[in-house]
DNA sequence: CAGTGGTCTAGACCACGGT
DNA sequence: CCGTGGTCTAGACCACTGA
């Protein structure tokens, strides 16, 4: 190729690309705005297209660029902070802005569920499938795990399965009263199942944010919540949601 | 290539054999165990390296796999919990075996920091690089960034760099009583300078994790700290590190 | 429809680890 | 030194979006 670098740099190119790039994005473009397409740069920056992929992947895992297949690829604004930690998070009630119950059905719990909840592997229970919606955007999906004892007051009135059972669970859930709490958050890749609901491809990274929640000293439930990594920052302790200028890479010198 | 498959699948290659070299290693691998080269595997499963490649790095993303260059690909152990919300976390004392200090000195805070420091954007502030080993292994980097404000019983009688001097900042920010604490978790890639004491690539994921400080009602301290997303698993509530299943795919049905 | 990003190929060479 | 994973290329075709 050209002779343009000149430097003894043992530097893979996608990574200083990466750099240069984001460089740019600091100070030449504006959230919103939209990228020259990938075979223009890669012919501007005189790559292949698959090291210039490689670089705007990086970026898009730390959050600057947002690329949609069809439209093109955007500068992406700092991510938002979700509350994960909030105390009442479970109240049907207060969290009705934060996370929308979308379905409710009995079902199996895969084993590493059902070792954290103490019951039979494949024993059937409650699972609720729920959402969040910040800023008008899904940013988690979450499947909680509910042991039939968990909710002994449930009655029969309501339908089996639905949204409508699932808040029933909840309400139920929370009558019995819940003593505390357990988190614990990984990367992870999204399912083919949730991908759709998120906006984002299998396989894209996601935090998986897995809660155990206690009443009377047993478990009385598990969630296993999966956050767009790319969007979100989730955020724990006593102020929640300060906007924080975001930390692309890490952290700088 | 052969006629193996018969499904109508719009599903991508390399996510379908994602899903079947993770059931491979559930059922035929256990951990430690080294797989076939890459161009061995890809010939076997009739696809180009780069395919075969990318369903690797998925795996290895959700901490299935431990690719070292040079040796080959290994079966990953679970990931370790490492608790990230102890509460004395910051006593030197009691966190001895979890955080030491690597090195210490007066650096110019980046313009994020400084805006949580409360201090002017490129103000002189305490930098304490520290190292946490978890099981044998440097699981996270971190910079800890101390406004000279906050340990205002700092004498000089240290060197005014170093380890030792890391240690005094410690010793006196606690002497000063911390009163409240704030994390943010998201995902990040690791720099350069981090990778090596990682063993990483710069650019492979990391969990960054934003702690402030707060002290008499202002901000004490920032750390930033970077932890392996590959082989982490942050754990925060009242039962640090208890040992749960890990959870590769987000979660399953 | 044209233009975008997403997937895939079949090569090549490099950097590193261990022998 | 060889074998490993890591980087890079130059193409091709597909899936999706929006006009």
């Amino acid at each position: 190729m050209g002779t343009t670098q000149l430097e003894a740099a043992p530097e893979p190119k996608y990574w200083h690309l990466r750099t240069v790039l984001s460089e740019a994005l600091d100070s030449e473009f504006s959230v919103g705005e939209i990228l020259p397409n990938e075979r223009d740069l890669a012919a501007r920056f005189g790559v292949a297209r698959a090291t210039l992929r490689q670089a705007l992947e990086q970026l898009e895992l730390e959050g600057r660029l947002q690329r949609r297949r069809g439209v093109g690829t955007t500068v992406a604004p700092p991510r938002v902070g979700v509350a994960v930690a909030s105390t009442d998070e479970d109240r049907p009630g207060a969290s009705a802005d934060a996370w929308q119950v979308v379905d409710s059905a009995l079902d199996a719990a895969p084993a590493a569920v059902a070792g954290m909840l103490g019951v039979r592997a494949g024993e059937s229970v409650h699972v609720l499938r729920r959402r969040r919606v910040s800023h008008g955007q899904t940013v988690a999906a979450e499947l909680l795990y509910v042991p039939a004892a968990s909710v002994p007051g449930l009655t029969a009135i309501d339908a089996p399965s639905g949204p409508a059972r699932g808040r029933a669970v909840l309400r139920e859930l929370q009558r019995q009263g819940l003593d505390g709490q357990d988190r614990a958050v990984e990367l992870g890749s999204v399912r083919a199942e949730d991908a759709k609901e998120l906006d984002r491809l299998p396989g894209a990274p996601v935090l998986v944010v897995t809660t155990r929640y206690f009443s009377k000293g047993t478990t009385a439930a598990v969630a296993v919540a999966t956050y767009r990594a790319d969007t979100c920052r989730l955020t724990f302790g006593d102020t929640p949601s300060v906007e924080i200028h975001h930390t692309p890479e890490s952290h700088a010198s």
